[in-house]
Order: C-alpha cells, then sequence, then structure tokens
DNA sequence: CCCTATAGGCGTACGGCATACGCTTACGAT
DNA sequence: ATCGTAAGCGTATGCCGTACGCCTATAGGG
C-alpha cells in the first residue's frame, strides 16, 4: 500500500555505469549518479546501503553480458576455454574504467561463478581430476585477471615499453622489449593462454 | 645555503607502511602519515608532490627488499624462474595491504624492473626467441599478478569456496570446489606456475 | 470519495579527505 | 651580524560518504 519505487536497480546500475565510461572511476560518486539520474543523493540510498553495493550493481549489470553458453562441443577443449575466455576478456574490456571495481568485487559476483562453470565442465571433459581442475581452473582465473589489468595498465605496444627498451643497465630485458612492438595485444593475450593452456594439457596428453 | 630537510625519503615511506601495516590501506592518509612522524600535514609536501607520489616511494621501498641476484646457474632454468617469483610472492604477501597499491603503481616501479632483468635472461638461456621471450615474460607477469591478488582476496580453502561448492545449480563448479580443501596456498601457487612453466618449456623442448 | 499507514524521496549537517596558498622561521653562507 | 632561501605550518576550499529527520505521494480500506 505504500508508495512505489521510481527505479529499478538496473536503471541504478545503468546510470552509474554511465558515470563511469564518462568520467572514468574517479567520476563515480554518489553525488553524480544521483545527478545523472535526477534524484537527491540521499534517494538512493533507499536503493543501495552504501557504495559498495552500488559498485557491486554495476560489475554485476557488466558482467551478466557475458555469454555463458558453453562452446560447441565438436571442437577440442582448449579452443572452448579460448572462447570462454576471449568472452569475459571482451566485455570487461569495453569498459576499462571499471577494471580496478570487477577485481575487487569479482568474488561476490554471480555472474563470475555461471562463467566458470562451463569452464569447470570443459576442463574435467579434457580428464583432469578433482585436485587437476581446482589448480587449472584457478590458474586461468589467475591469468585472466592479472593480463587484463596488465593490458589495461601498460600496453605492450606503449610508451612505458619503450622506456625500458633504453635502458641499458638491463641488457635482457631492454633487448626483449625491443621485440615487443611485434606482438599485438591480442596476441600477447592469446600467446599467455596458449602457453597455460598447454600446460594444462601436458596433465592430460602425457597420461 | 638553505634550511636542510629533516627527513630522508626512506623515512618517509617507512613511516607510510607503519601506517598501512597497522591501520590498512583505509588508513593511509597524508594526515596519518604526517602525525605517525610528527610533522604537519602540509609538511609532507615538501617532499612529495601529492599522495601518489607518497604511494609510489612506499611500493619501492618494498619491492626494493626483493632479491634480485640470479639463481644459481647449475639448475635448470625452470627451477630459477620459479625462485625469482617465489622472492616476489613473499615480499609481497607480508604486506597484504599494499597488494592493490602495488598493483597500481607497478609500471613505474624500477625495482620491478631490476627483478625482471634476471628473469627475461633465464628465458633467453632457455632457447625463446624474442617475440616466444615476450610473450612469456608478460605471462608470467599476468599470472603472478593475478595469482597474488586471488590468493588475497579469497583464498581458496575460505569461505568462500565453500559457498560454491553448495551450489546444486552449478553442478562441475560445486563439484571441483569441493576438492578445493586438499590444495594448500603454496600448492595453488607453484601448481599453477608449474603449468606456465611447462607450457614455456613446450617452446623450447619440442623444437 | 476520503482517510491513513507506509515507504519514498530530500535537505541539512558532520567529519574526513587531498591540497592550494601564504606566512613564519631556522639555517648556511657571506 | 645579516640575509636569501627553502622548511615547515595554519588556514581554508571543495570534494567525499552518509546519519538523521522531515515532508509527501501513493495504494488500500472504509
Amino acid at each position: 500500500m505504500p508508495r512505489p519505487r521510481s527505479l529499478t536497480s538496473d536503471q541504478l546500475a545503468t546510470a552509474a555505469l554511465a558515470v563511469i565510461d564518462r568520467d572514468g572511476l574517479a567520476g563515480l560518486s554518489m553525488r553524480a549518479v544521483a545527478q545523472e539520474i535526477g534524484m537527491s543523493t540521499m534517494g538512493l540510498y533507499r536503493y543501495v546501503d552504501d557504495r559498495g553495493e552500488l559498485e557491486q550493481l554495476v560489475i554485476d549489470r557488466v558482467l551478466d553480458t557475458v555469454d555463458t553458453m558453453p562452446p560447441d562441443k565438436g571442437r577440442p577443449w582448449y579452443e572452448r576455454i579460448e572462447i570462454m575466455v576471449e568472452r569475459l576478456r571482451h566485455v570487461v574490456s569495453s569498459h576499462p574504467w571499471l577494471v580496478p571495481l570487477i577485481i575487487a568485487h569479482r568474488h561476490r559476483s554471480v555472474a563470475i561463478m555461471r562463467w566458470s562453470e562451463p569452464l569447470a565442465a570443459i576442463l574435467a571433459e579434457a580428464g583432469l581430476d578433482g585436485r587437476e581442475r581446482v589448480i587449472a581452473l584457478r590458474s586461468l582465473l589467475a591469468y585472466v585477471v592479472g593480463a587484463i589489468q596488465l593490458e589495461q595498465l601498460g600496453p605492450l605496444a606503449g610508451a612505458g615499453t619503450q622506456v625500458i627498451a633504453d635502458r641499458a643497465e638491463l641488457p635482457y630485458l631492454s633487448e626483449t622489449a625491443r621485440h615487443a612492438h611485434d606482438v599485438t595485444t591480442d596476441e600477447e593475450f592469446r600467446g599467455g593462454l596458449a602457453l597455460l593452456l598447454r600446460g594444462i594439457g601436458g596433465s592430460t596428453d602425457a597420461r
């Protein structure tokens, strides 16, 4: 019988995401989001307990757009894992500002679990036992999380790499850096993933 | 001829680190650090341009304690890489609060470059060409960065994993989670690293 | 059609933050 | 003894999240 809500959680998340995409993570504040949807600052607190909950809303909203359909079973297991991983990377990379937010709230996100489910299934099919599966799954997650951040923070082809290339007192590192411009962002990401998958494959093929 | 400074940068970094270790990252503020060293807040600005520079000071101070001596050349290349990686993990894990800080400022740290130098050398010795070396180095960095965060944020043996294990609608994932308590933090980290190293080894051995 | 209980939405205020600016003061060189 | 320089500090500004209390729109019951 009381007054009905005039907003959905989704509208709230959308507004907050709009603020982030426009002004960056530093621009995200309760005041900014309130202004975005034309409500008073304190009005938001009828929908969320605190800023953290608003952030959680945003990352759930984004991660929910990741396709969690198991890939075609005709493909080999490692290709299927690559497909799953690329789907996540694609969604996250389209909102670079909120990478730190996703990292911080990842473990409370149901969406990331739904994404992990087919991954666990594929690893099981590949013949990994329970313990191997735990380790493989966590390493994949670790690699994805780390690689996305590296990519976001300092692209391999960027200025930072050039600085390294010019450091004479670090001969091996700078020599390596000089090869970096040959490697695109996609090649880097897929290359590293391929290394990890080859390692995981060793657990099954070598038996 | 003017009045001399009464503080070194190192004292400043030490004070800030003490604040973080005591009160967490949230407790780090210019006011708190000023109080820690018995100076006024604005006095700090004679030493750093802004808060970010203070943070950089702290992480450099910590990362400088990582041993960058190349490991004994008698050991196989993959063991030497593991030694280098474990050294970094050990230092970072002893200051868990500042993991996010290290992530954010990592690319501006000279210490991390000095740590990468022997890594690049070992990979070269292992027979990887320039392009392979770029990818291997970046994947190792990605894995380390990601794994340390995962470890810090939600230990495999923790409550979060139990929650997953109880989710009936995610059969494969929860079945996998039920094996997690068998895997210690060290086993998890080394296991994932071993997978990656095996993949890297495939670039050289298989030739 | 009106009444009323309920929850929605808002304004104000507080304590904390980083930091710009300008003053005072200690000090080394002369 | 004096003086130029930079050290260190006090104040003030404009952000931030959010606690608290008020007013009011609304749906259901009469």
